[in-house]
DNA sequence: CTTGCAAACTAAGAAATCCTTAGTATACCT
DNA sequence: AGGTATACTAAGGATTTCTTAGTTTGCAAG
């Protein structure tokens, strides 16, 4: 088995909500506009994976987190987008009221 | 700039706290034995990043999820960590409950 | 203090992966 | 059908990782 790599779906599913195109996307985190194409082809169609420096551009670019590419679910990858507009006191509360909820969940 | 990837300090971090050696984790993830040591030590250097199989088993054998290793705050790695343990419904309603915490904060 | 051992770490070449080049394929519009 | 924008791909050169064969560090026993 030979695990599927979360990235490709997310980064084209967020670059179409951004309107981008491939290319369009590679020239913005500064790619040679020559090959911009063909590697974000690459790398939305699983063929290669970016160094992290080239994630992390693709990720300021795209306004999401890093970690965001790494999510196997659809619903954890949602939480960890919205959880980066919260302050860090915010951050903590919410991680407080996750344990809260685990706890709960184990009283059954 | 050149981005320091997180992976080394949470790698580090999660196998101290279970208690292994660089060695050991190697083999628990099926790595050949004769070369775990070189292996780990070098992803936990940051002297080179583990492809996806690799990293997915190393989720595994930490008991964490693969974006845990990508996450750029401390404090982000541990609410992806601790969401793990809940629910698809609970991770909604969680989500739901960060998005009024972010129109909260704006309405000030 | 020095021997022994476990754990951490490293250089260097072999092996695997990614980046660049030079295109082809597909969809849509006129 | 022809033109254009976008998506996509094979192949080789460039770069990175994996394997091998160790060295270094930390620490406990004698």
């Amino acid at each position: 088995m030979p695990e599927l790599h979360p990235l490709p779906a997310r980064l084209k599913q967020v670059r179409i909500l951004k309107q981008l195109t491939q290319q369009k996307l590679g020239e913005l985190l500064g790619l040679d506009p020559s090959n911009a194409s063909a590697r974000m082809n690459q790398y939305e169609r699983g063929k290669h994976t970016p160094d992290f420096d080239t994630l992390k551009r693709i990720a300021n670019v795209l306004d999401v987190p890093v970690a965001y590419f790494y999510c196997e679910d659809e619903l954890t990858a949602s939480i960890l987008q919205a959880a980066e507009a919260l302050s860090e006191e915010q951050k903590l509360a919410l991680l407080v009221s996750i344990r809260e909820m685990v706890n709960t969940e184990k009283e059954k």
